[in-house]
DNA sequence: TGTACATCAGTGAACGCGCGTTCACTGATGTAC
DNA sequence: TGTACATCAGTGAACGCGCGTTCACTGATGTAC
């Protein structure tokens, strides 16, 4: 004699106008983050915009900080999705590392001060929570990711002018491609083997593409925060060519 | 009849005493900018630091923003000093490369606040004057002028990996290297043509050291902004790697 | 060398502002019988 | 279906804080005759 109050719950209004509340909260904390920056993003005044007093905010997020580790977790799952999405597309390995790398920068374009707040100065005073970390990896895991799928394709190969790896950064290369060829240890029984996966994506190719990595956001970085001005502004061109030289440094086909 | 006075006047102790306040000042200011990043800078707390009334301090700077250029300025001059002093020590041109690269990382590790400054998302409501520009481009200029030594000294080639330039990107790169050759247009008497200098920079070269630059800041922030936490901390080992790598990149031998 | 005046560094009070957070409260929405 | 009670959203006032900047002032340092 199960009641039917014992399936999923159909919402109140409360819970509704909650819900939708919290959702404009956000939105409204994120317009003044592109206005003033995460420094002067303050409750008071998103409270205000939303006609609210500001101790009401404090019903929705226990402080400010939480308010703005709200901003970031979206940030890095808003960009995130971007790059899986355009790293998912069908293709040849080497465009779809392009495709990559145009949908982070179209994203950041679009949503400049959301980028700085994930990858510009940290915020000082302010400890990212450990909630941060998933989402803060989607786009290294997107791309990785590519980097797997290109050699079951036979699509990676070494590049001619790829150095050798030794010494401590191949120990820490080998250590990471073992963490992203497994499951989390905690996702199967205690003391099983992993199951067979795809093949772990070889040391020196995640070296190559962690450079690549660093090299994509640091053009974006300084397209976004002017250091272009008066040399390759506007950067599209040098970014497009960048994007095609680093998905060849990588070793894709 | 000329006076002792007409030569170079002895600072009287009120412009010495000025001198050394200023400098203090700023002491103090990146002292504080360590502590609470650029927007935590305050003038009350400077002051109070240095044992004066807040309203003193505008003896030395008219505004907070104009203490913040200070600042700015002298932390471009500062990295760009240790860019320049790196690169321009004896040896093969890519051991040079290096040795700059490592030069901007090892300023940047031990001025982490500072480099946040120029390097890091611009501070909200603070729009940079054109007495930043000067210094803002001597790391720039600094591994162009390798680049440039490197041609004269024939230790400079293409790289088989390197891509085509064309279009746009071709255009800017051709610009940007007749702007380097020739010293600036009011260095010399109007309508006269450039004094013959050294060799121009290969517009293809010079795109190549632009990405190579990118790839190098963008390591720096990953690493002091806490990208590569879990993954390739400590970075010694990675930024050496790409150091060489992307010496090689640029075509140095 | 001595005196009268000008310059300038630093003071202290004030203006007007905004902030995060707490707390006792009212009144509406939801729940159990 | 109707009533009594519990939950919770939002209010309004307050606490205690810090900030940048202005302004009339005192008193020391420098300069001209």
């Amino acid at each position: 004699m199960t009641s039917p109050r014992t399936a999923p719950r159909a919402a109140t209004a409360r819970e509704r106008a909650r819900a939708e509340l919290t959702r404009e909260i956000k939105e409204e904390a994120r317009r003044q983050l592109a206005a003033t920056g995460a420094d002067g993003l303050s409750l008071r005044a998103v409270a205000r915009a939303l006609g609210m007093v500001s101790s009401a905010l404090y019903r929705y997020y226990p402080s400010r900080d939480d308010l703005l580790t709200a901003l970031i977790v979206d940030a890095y799952n808003a960009l995130g999705e971007a790059a899986e999405r355009a790293l998912a597309a069908p293709g040849p390995a080497r465009e779809r590392w392009v495709a990559g790398c145009r949908a982070v920068r179209d994203w950041a374009r679009s949503h400049p001060h959301e980028y700085a707040l994930i990858y510009g100065s940290p915020v000082p005073g302010y400890r990212a929570p450990e909630a941060t970390i998933g989402p803060a990896v989607r786009v290294p895991l997107a791309f990785t990711g590519l980097v797997r799928d290109a050699l079951a394709a036979g699509e990676l190969s070494d590049g001619p002018e790829a150095l050798p790896v030794a010494g401590e950064l191949a120990a820490q290369a080998a250590a990471l491609s073992a963490a992203l060829a497994g499951p989390p240890a905690d996702a199967r029984p205690p003391g099983e083997a992993p199951a067979p996966g795809p093949a772990p994506v070889p040391p020196d190719a995640l070296v190559r593409a962690a450079i690549a990595w660093t090299q994509l956001f640091g053009m974006i970085s300084f397209e976004l925060f002017g250091q272009f001005v008066g040399s390759f502004e506007p950067a599209d061109a040098l970014f497009a060519h960048a994007a095609a030289q680093s998905a060849a440094f990588v070793g894709l086909r």
